[in-house]
DNA sequence: GAATTTGAACTGACTGGTCAGTGCAAAAAC
DNA sequence: GTTTTTGCACTGACCAGTCAGTTCAAATTC
């Protein structure tokens, strides 16, 4: 998040150092891990002291947990803010739904490192920030799941719609093909990937016309 | 958790300790990661020394690599497996890509680990075994890219859809819905499942009632 | 307004522990 | 008698977390 530089209060220069770790520690964990990562190198990384970052965070774990925190808050309000335009125009769910799949597009093109850890964490079990995972899977989640429900109680989706499954196919959707296009093929652009994803959830993939 | 004998070569008795390895390994890392997972972990669920894994495997890595190429060897025979049966029976490329997102539920119900695992480390970057999960994935979004190419060959498909890309975002809409459903409504069976993503699919989802 | 004090922020050497991988003699298994 | 497994002691590297000490800007005192 910007820290706007005066403000009154808290203490700015702390604020700054924990973005610096923040951003440090996000490229390291997507590329190596968590376990994998050291907090040395988290600290080398963002030119601290390894005492700064235990003076900012309890622990490795605890910097892991804010920074997802930190991380899905600004996923969210992407979404939300690409949903509410359209909104605001009065246009369709669909539109909706199409206006987010762009917005996680471009979250994911401007954030490639959390999104892939957060896609390679989500799913472990038996750790020790489980619930702080459970929390920031249905915030993302949540988002979708509005549109759909919305868009299921005006009639323009069908009733039969598994809302919270459905949430979850797309977003996984969403964030698999942007995964990929990042890691395989970056060369596309952001429209390209747009275009053949919302082609494939009005389903004109099956149907013949072109 | 179980699994037959893999079909080929008679089970030498070392075949039988790698198959407890790679059962025991894949537990262990989908659950807690590569690195947080130790070698004197994955021997002891496995009832076998240390020195055992050493005898079978050169290292940690290595095991984990022919993990990797042994799980994705069985995914993609069980996809295989799935659209062929359609294709017998001559039905139409939806047919084959529905069955082929049945087979792919069924596999990942049957190997939820393996799932998360391979999920979890996909998108990683550089880190020993890059090649591996290249391979690795692209022999899997190769199989649906087979049958995506066909129907477009035979005028189902629109010529218009980016066949790579569309594959992607379908092994990443059921994976991830997988996992969600494994994770957070296991209680849904897997027709349920099957028909939220079959909806999606064929754009039922945005269509008036069916 | 210069001198002094305060305390939040930061530093980095150090500790106690962990873990991948080795070596090898003896026992099983085939 | 060859292959495979066992058990276990050992090493060297690595790492999370600690803590006594430093820095410096703002507050306080004179």
């Amino acid at each position: 998040m910007e820290s706007s530089s005066t403000t009154s209060g808290g203490s700015t220069r702390r604020e700054a150092t924990r973005q610096k770790l923040y951003e440090a520690a996000v490229t390291l964990i997507a590329e190596q891990g968590f376990s994998a990562t050291t907090v040395d190198e988290i600290a080398e990384r963002a030119g601290v002291a390894k005492g700064t970052v235990y003076y900012n965070f309890a622990s490795k774990s605890v910097l892991f947990e804010e920074l997802l925190r930190h991380g899905v808050g600004l996923l969210t309000a992407s979404l939300r803010e690409g949903a509410e335009q359209t909104e605001r125009d009065g246009r369709s769910k669909v539109d909706a739904l199409d206006a987010m799949i762009r917005a996680g597009l471009g979250f994911i093109a401007a954030y490639p490192s959390f999104t892939q850890l957060y896609v390679a964490e989500l799913w472990r079990t038996n750790r020790a920030w489980q619930s702080t995972l459970m929390v920031v899977r249905q915030q993302v989640v949540a988002v979708v799941e509005g549109v759909l429900r919305d868009g299921v109680a005006n009639g323009e989706f069908s009733e039969e719609i598994d809302v919270p499954l459905t949430a979850a196919a797309l977003v996984g959707m969403v964030l698999v093909a942007a995964l990929d296009w990042q890691a395989f093929q970056p060369e596309r652009s952001l429209d390209d990937v747009h275009a053949s994803l919302s082609r494939l959830l009005q389903g004109r993939v099956s149907g013949r016309r072109s």
